[in-house]
RNA sequence: GGUGGGUUGGCGGAGAGGUUACGCACCGGAUUGCAAAUCCGUGAAGACCGGUUCGAUUCCGGUACCCACCUCCA
């Protein structure tokens, strides 16, 4: 079996991954906050975790994986956005256009996600569900001392947990002299966090032993993870941005609740994304989501090949020139594949992965030296000049097995360009015979005339040994024709 | 101020204490009537300053610059 290999954000070094239970492995990302479309640095460690799901189901096997992904659908800028609403004159109850607005974004989540390749989760639980685990969990935390109920809020008790700060690195007494912690009244120290706080009537509240009230951050991931995966699981990933506090909390609350599980044995963080080399922000004005790229015709898949050219664990960069690139790459592989297949729209079934790629991924996710695995076979696979041969079936399994089922980058232009053109198809036709015809006669210069014409007009042209073949390349404009007749 | 990450050839981007990463671009060659596509090949690097070592881009220390987190942004 081939042994995984994982940086262990808790241990600082890359490890061997060893499941709990090699029959059931676990493992939990911590989704979106559902209050709006997707942002393009939302997108990458689902796209990055997705892989690690990947691999893990080909070694352990399909059945043997559970992957838990929420959905925090109870926040301050949920509640904000449903009161924009209702002020704009949406109809409704405050709860009722909270669950409106975050029902639709789940929606858009679950198609953006879709479009990136990335399989849907065992397991999406909705924080609004486990109301009552995260109630019954600050409770025990409360009775074994960790937690503390004050004017309506209940309070993690950050110094009742020795090994506060070990997963980021940080010292409880650092964090204080740095000043930046919000001193509350009710807070015994300065660096107690928010179980529970209070909601007044304008807000979602529940109630609780507390009073009425809606649940701090945090809370939400240790009760569900708890719920679906146990106490001990294997593996708990996210951006690097959660390390503190999220998922320093996370540990703080799980530990005291469940003193004898282990919480997550590993912990992964994925490296944040920027845009032309500038951090991605709404006052730069370079901030867009998932679907904006969609919607320009950029489809899932390019996007993630860019994010798979660098090492989850490096920052990012999100370029025109490597999407550029990476439409380019594609296409190629487009190309190879209908002339490689007999039939190019043959599904696979994951049995004949490569295994350098295997081994790349399982080296902590290498996906850029899986690219350069594919590199190779793709021309081992041009070299092998002749359909389904062992190594193009390997090729474009491997590919399926990543994520890229549809190659076809430019699917939506050229759909657009050949039903614009479904009427001149006879003309290129006759136009290609013209061409043959001419280079039979060695007519040369006639030949060249016509297939710089239909190039210009947006035709591309492959002549081989066997013969010529075509089709309409996306910036296909008909009206260039006319001056080739 | 504290913490973490980064700095590799024109661009993107890895591994390894000593032997070509790889891709794109460029250049040369093969193929082609000429192109395109494809194949083969050359050149080009390791922010800066020290240290360890027979030998460092790879280990250690320092400096500079960039990014992020410490503010419910993945």
């Amino acid at each position: 079996m081939v042994q995984i290999r994982l940086t262990n954000t808790k241990t600082r070094r890359k490890e061997d991954f060893r499941p709990i239970d090699p029959e059931n492995v676990r493992f939990y990302l911590c989704g979106p906050t559902v209050y709006d479309r997707a942002h393009l640095g939302n997108a990458r460690p689902v796209v990055v975790f997705d892989v690690l799901v990947r691999l893990l189901r080909h070694v352990y096997g399909a059945d043997h994986v559970t992957y838990v992904r929420n959905f925090t659908d109870v926040d301050d800028k949920i509640n904000a956005a449903a009161l924009a609403r209702q002020q704009a004159g949406a109809p409704g109850t405050l709860e009722e256009l909270i669950r409106e607005r975050t029902q639709e974004t789940i929606g858009w989540y679950h198609a953006d996600m879709d479009a990136l390749g990335a399989a849907r989760p065992d397991h999406e639980p909705r924080a609004t569900d486990y109301i009552d685990q995260m109630i019954a969990m600050i409770e025990k935390l409360i009775a074994e001392g960790h937690a503390y109920a004050r004017d309506g809020h209940a309070l993690f008790r950050v110094r009742s947990y020795a090994d506060y700060g070990k997963l980021s690195g940080r010292s409880v007494d650092d964090m204080i002299a740095g000043a930046r912690v919000e001193v509350a009244p009710f807070k015994e120290d300065p660096m107690d966090f928010v179980l529970w706080k209070p909601s007044d009537a304008g807000l979602p509240g529940w109630e609780s032993p507390w009073g009425r009230g809606r649940p701090g951050w945090h809370i939400e991931c240790s009760a569900m993870a708890h719920e679906l995966l146990g106490e001990s699981f294997d593996i708990h990933a996210g951006g690097i941005d959660l390390q503190f506090p999220h998922h320093e909390n996370e540990i703080a609350q799980s530990a005291c609740a469940h003193p004898h599980g282990e919480f997550a044995r590993v912990w992964l963080h994925n490296e944040m994304l920027q845009v032309e080399g500038k951090k991605m922000s709404k006052s730069l004005g370079n901030f867009f989501t998932v679907r904006d790229l969609l919607d320009q015709g950029i489809p899932g898949e390019v996007i993630r090949f860019v994010f798979l050219q660098t090492h989850y664990r490096k920052p990012m960069d999100w370029t025109e020139e490597k999407r550029i690139a990476a439409v380019g790459r594609l296409s190629k592989w487009d190309e190879l594949k209908r002339r490689s297949l007999s039939d190019p729209e043959r599904a696979f079934d994951g049995s004949m992965v490569d295994h350098a790629v295997i081994d790349a991924l399982a080296d902590d996710l290498n996906t850029p030296e899986v690219l350069t695995r594919l590199y190779a076979m793709q021309t081992e696979v041009m070299l092998a000049r002749k359909p389904d041969s062992e190594i193009a079936l390997s090729f474009f399994d491997t590919l399926q097995f990543l994520g890229f089922s549809n190659l076809d980058t430019q699917r939506l232009l050229r759909k657009q360009a050949v039903e614009k053109a479904a009427d001149k198809v006879n003309l290129v036709e006759t136009l290609l015979q013209a061409r043959s015809d001419a280079r039979q006669a060695r007519d040369f210069s006639r030949a060249d005339a016509i297939r710089d014409a239909l190039v210009a007009a947006g035709v591309e042209i492959n002549d081989t040994a066997e013969g010529s073949s075509w089709s309409f390349a996306p910036n296909f404009d008909a009206d260039r024709l006319k001056d080739v007749i």
